[in-house]
DNA sequence: ATCGGTACCTGCACGC
DNA sequence: TGCGTGCAGGTACCGA
């Protein structure tokens, strides 16, 4: 489900939950903390309040009263909701002074952590696209020497981007996704860089893509989807030249692309 | 230090 | 109807 835009869109929905207080929590699966006990972290959390809430790439930051962090991640099926009852896959319910906050993830692939100092695994990843100058990301590309699809996935190289954001960035910037990075010229990469832009900023404004079922806090669907180009149009006629979209497997994950409108 | 491959989990669509 | 297969927005870890 989440990529940068759609985190952004989670983020500015649950955003009126600065200030509360963190009355109790309770965790009904395990796997979500990551090796983190229930029971303590319940303790850790309760009569904490919530200050600042921030995205770092696919990752939701919170600041707490006292000091220290909660960190969340959707995942692939992650979800936060400020209405609604606990459900099948609802893995934490966050008791407020003023409403709640429930976490649902099917996959379970999400993660909720309590941290005392600003988490290592977020001061790791690499810069937000949208705040990074063109020249910067130009040259940082073509340091690596890796295929172009892998290196957008790469959360260390620009934090945030996914695999729906790659493959249609790619397609606006007519680069195939295994093209070398290494060897990627100049005006492609700074092409590329534009391109990203681009189409994050486009699906922050349409609220996120809306693949089967993802909604922000408050049950809202993006609308993103309608836009895709490429992503999941395997077969389709390319929107520019009406080439039927490929499909190929770089670093495992699926990438759709024209074969005519993008070279290597 | 980097890279590709694999594992982690559940649900769904599809073909037989 | 049921069963097997492949696929799905994610990251972490392994060995090369």
């Amino acid at each position: 489900m989440p990529e940068l835009p759609e985190v952004e869109t989670v983020v500015r929905s649950i955003l009126p939950l600065v200030g509360r207080r963190i009355l109790g929590a309770e965790f009904l699966a395990a796997r979500i903390l990551r090796g983190g006990d229930p029971e303590r972290m319940a303790v850790r959390l309760a009569g904490r309040r919530i200050g600042a809430i921030r995205r770092y790439g696919k990752f939701i930051l919170m600041s707490l009263s006292g000091g220290g962090y909660l960190l969340l991640h959707l995942g692939m099926t992650g979800r936060l909701s400020r209405t609604g009852a606990p459900g099948k896959h609802t893995h934490a319910i966050f008791t407020l002074d003023r409403g709640v906050l429930l976490f649902d993830d099917s996959r379970q692939f999400g993660a909720i952590e309590l941290h005392e100092d600003f988490p290592a695994r977020v001061a790791r990843l690499g810069p937000e696209p949208l705040e990074m100058a063109a020249e910067d990301f130009a040259r940082s590309l073509r340091r690596h020497r890796t295929r172009i699809k892998a290196l957008l996935l790469n959360q260390a190289f620009v934090r945030g981007v996914g695999n729906i954001y790659a493959d249609e960035a790619l397609f606006r910037a007519g680069i195939h996704p295994m093209a070398s990075t290494a060897r990627l010229r100049l005006d492609r990469a700074l092409r590329l860089h534009q391109a990203l832009v681009d189409v994050l900023t486009e699906a922050i404004a349409a609220g996120g893509s809306s693949i089967s079922d993802y909604v922000d806090a408050d049950g809202r669907q993006g609308f993103f989807q309608v836009s895709h180009r490429v992503y999941q149009r395997t077969g389709e006629p390319c929107v520019s030249c009406r080439a039927a979209i490929r499909r190929v497997l770089v670093a495992q994950r699926s990438s759709h692309f024209c074969p005519r409108c993008q070279k290597r």
